[in-house]
DNA sequence: CACCTCCTTCACAGACCTGTGTACTCTAGT
DNA sequence: ACTAGAGTACACAGGTCTGTGAAGGAGGTG
C-alpha cells in the first residue's frame, strides 16, 4: 500500500517533486528557480503553483519526503539486523554508507539549514526533528541492549554519524564513513565489555 | 604587526569585507546581494567592484579571512596549552566552544559547501584544505604525545569536532559541543592508558 | 449531456540580481 | 601645484526571481 502522499500526488505533481528534489539537492535551494523546475518536469509554472502553492511549500515537501524515505530505510535495516546493539549500530552506519554512495552533496537537511536562517521555519523544525529522531534511535538501541550510559553514548554516536556526513562532503574524505563506522563499533564494543 | 591582507585593504574595503562576512554568515551567500552589502557598508556598488572585482571574489575573501582567523586562534590556544595530548585536544574543543558561543549558524565552511556545488570552486578547495589542516593538527597532537594509532584516532576526533558543529546548528542541541569534548577526552584518555 | 480535475499557453507584474559606464570630488603625498 | 588613489553619484543593461490572471483543452465520471 503506497503512502498517502504518494497517492494524493497527481502525475504532474509527482514529476515536479522528483525534479525539485534532484535539483534542490544538487544545486542548492536558492540556486534553483521555479522556472527551471517547471521546465525540467515538462510542466508549466501554473501547474506547479496550483499543486504546491509556493516554492517554500515545495521545499518543505522535498525535505519531508526525503526524511520519510530515509527513516523507512533505516527502520527496515534495523528490523533486518540481529538485535544485539553492535549489529544494530553497525546497521545504521551501513545505511549511511549506502545512502552516501549516491549522495555526494552531503546531508540535505544540513544543507537546508545552511540556506534557511530562520530557526522557526517549518523546514528547520523538520531538520531538528530528524536529528532528534536519530539520537533517540541510537539511545533505544543501546538501552535495549542494556548498554550503560545509553544517553551519553547515543549522543556520541550521533556526533560520529553527522561528522561522517560533513567530513565526506565538505572535506571530501572518502574514508569518513568507514572511519565513523569503525569508531562507532569500537565505542559499542568497549561499552559492552566494560564492567 | 598586522597581516598583509589587513594592510592592503583600504578603509572602505575593510568595511565591505566586515559587512559581507556578517551577512554571508547570517543569511547565506546566495541570499545576500551586493546592493545590500554596499549599502550597509556605506559604500557604493562601484567601490565594491573596484576593490574586489566580483561577488565571487568577495565570497572567497570572506572565507579566507575566517579561515585565517580561526587557525590563528587555534594555534594560539595550542601554544598556550600544556603539551600533553589530553590538554591539547581539550584546548581544540575549548576553542570550538568559544567559537560557537557567538556563531549560532554553524560552520561557515560547511554552509559554503552547501551553497557552492562545484567542488573545483576556489572556495571549496579552501574548505577541503581547512578540514585537512584540522585533521593533521589532531594527528600531530597525538603522534607528538606518542599516542598509538594516531592517524585513526585523529580521524575520529575530526568526526567528533565536525559532528558537534552540525548537531549544534542543525539539531539545535546546546549540549553538542560539551558532549563532543567529553567524548574526545575519553578517547584520548583511553588511548593513553591502553597497553 | 454536464461536470470536474488536471493541465496547458501566454502574458504580465514587480522585485531583485550581478555587473558596467560616465563623470565627479576629496585627500594625501611628493 | 600636480598627481594618484579612494570613493561618490547615478543611470543602465540584461537577466532572473516568485507569483498571478485569464482562457481553454483533454479525459474520465455522474
Amino acid at each position: 500500500m503506497p503512502t498517502k502522499d504518494e497517492v494524493t500526488l497527481t502525475p504532474g505533481a509527482r514529476r515536479i517533486l522528483d525534479v525539485a528534489a534532484t535539483l534542490f539537492y544538487e544545486r542548492g535551494i536558492h540556486a534553483v528557480g521555479v522556472d527551471t523546475i517547471a521546465a525540467e518536469s515538462g510542466v508549466t509554472k501554473r501547474t506547479l503553483y496550483d499543486r504546491f502553492g509556493s516554492k517554500d511549500a515545495l521545499v518543505l515537501a522535498y525535505l519531508a519526503e526525503r526524511d520519510r524515505r530515509w527513516r523507512d530505510r533505516l527502520d527496515a535495516a534495523l528490523d533486518a539486523a540481529p538485535s544485539d546493539p553492535l549489529s544494530r549500530v553497525d546497521a545504521v552506519f551501513e545505511v549511511l554508507a549506502q545512502w552516501t554512495a549516491d549522495s555526494g552533496r552531503g546531508c540535505s537537511f544540513v544543507n537546508a539549514t545552511a540556506e534557511i536562517p530562520d530557526p522557526d521555519h517549518p523546514a528547520r523544525r523538520l531538520v531538528r526533528e530528524e536529528k532528534r529522531w536519530l539520537r533517540e534511535r541510537f539511545e533505544w538501541i543501546l538501552a535495549d541492549g542494556s548498554v550503560p550510559d545509553a544517553s551519553a553514548r547515543a549522543a556520541t554516536l550521533l556526533l560520529l554519524h553527522e561528522g561522517a556526513f560533513v567530513v565526506l562532503s565538505a572535506g571530501q574524505d572518502p574514508d569518513a564513513v568507514p572511519a565513523a563506522r569503525r569508531a562507532a563499533r569500537a565505542l559499542v564494543q568497549e561499552a559492552v565489555e566494560s564492567p
